[in-house]
DNA sequence: AAGAATGTTATGTA
DNA sequence: CTACATAACATTCT
């Protein structure tokens, strides 16, 4: 169930594990097992995050590319002695490294293959800038932006304008900068633009960090609430629909933004008046 | 056991 | 080329 901030921590965390090191790869489900047979015993010599996607480099020259997909897992264990059983696989298991002590599971990804330069070339100029690259040009998004009239809601959702925010996060950064999902993109002045861009950038790093999502502000954790959705005192407007906002105690709303459901709080994200007084 | 889900692509239409 | 609707694929969890 990954966002950005999944992504770049999985990166962060492999490349500490298995960077430098020779790799023994295989494909226990056999899902993958001629890929696996190219990288078997290279040395893996980076890994790189871009929005969701994955880029592992290999000593030959092999790039290997993942993407997670909506139920894509990593599993890493660690081995006390290299003569120790290996972990069993669970199914779906595409991909098994396995360096010195470390032994990493790759799950049910949606992508998960041996891409050359062009290709390579061609999945990442299809990419929005990603905030947590250093590299990351804000006004990129700021351009695409201006040329759309799909909400503000959808085109966060669009990898090709901005990549690494997924559905949550799409949620609680509107929440958090007080704008209504359907504002039409190129609507948004550059102040609020300039502030999206901030939280967004903030909460994907914070979510980097901590290994999961947590948005509320301290300030805001003592609201009351009767939330029982899992996760949901981490949260102001995700999976919240009909309980009261955290901020302000108006109902949290739902509907289908971009084939996906979409939570919003009318009053704190400004909603139309005819919308707000229905609700 | 149906349905939802922290995702994306393809296709047809206007 | 943009926009929108719909279907499709993938897998896990409740």
């Amino acid at each position: 169930m990954p966002e950005g901030h999944t992504i770049h921590r999985a990166a962060r965390l492999q490349r500490r594990a298995l960077k430098g090191k020779v790799v023994r790869a295989d494909s226990p489900q056999g899902r993958f097992a001629a890929g696996a047979a190219v990288l078997d015993g290279q040395t893996l010599t980076g890994i790189e995050a871009y929005g969701k996607h994955l880029f592992y480099r290999w000593s030959a020259g092999d790039t290997l590319h993942v993407h997670l997909g909506l139920y894509g897992k990593f599993r890493a264990f660690r081995r006390e002695d290299p003569a120790d059983p290996l972990p069993p696989t669970t199914a779906g298991t595409r991909l098994r490294l396995v360096a010195d002590d470390i032994v990493l599971h790759l799950a049910g990804p949606t992508a998960c293959d041996l891409v050359d330069p062009a290709q390579e070339d061609a999945l990442v100029a299809r990419l929005g800038p990603d905030p947590l690259r250093r590299d990351a040009d804000p006004e990129r998004a700021w351009a695409a932006l201006a040329r759309r009239t799909i909400p503000i809601g959808a085109a966060l959702l669009d990898q090709r304008i901005l990549s690494g925010v997924g559905n949550v996060y799409r949620c609680e950064a509107l929440f958090v900068t007080g704008l209504w999902p359907e504002r039409p993109a190129r609507a948004l002045s550059r102040p609020e633009f300039d502030r999206i861009w901030a939280t967004v950038a903030a909460m994907l790093r914070d979510g980097e960090k901590a290994g999961r999502i947590l948005t509320v502000d301290p300030a805001d954790v003592g609201v009351r609430t009767r939330s029982q959705v899992p996760g949901g005192e981490r949260v102001y407007v995700y999976k919240r629909d009909g309980l009261p906002c955290r901020r302000c105690g108006t109902t949290v709303l739902t509907w289908t933004s971009a084939l996906r459901a979409i939570f919003a709080c009318p009053s704190c994200q400004h909603a139309p008046a005819a919308l707000e007084a229905a609700s």
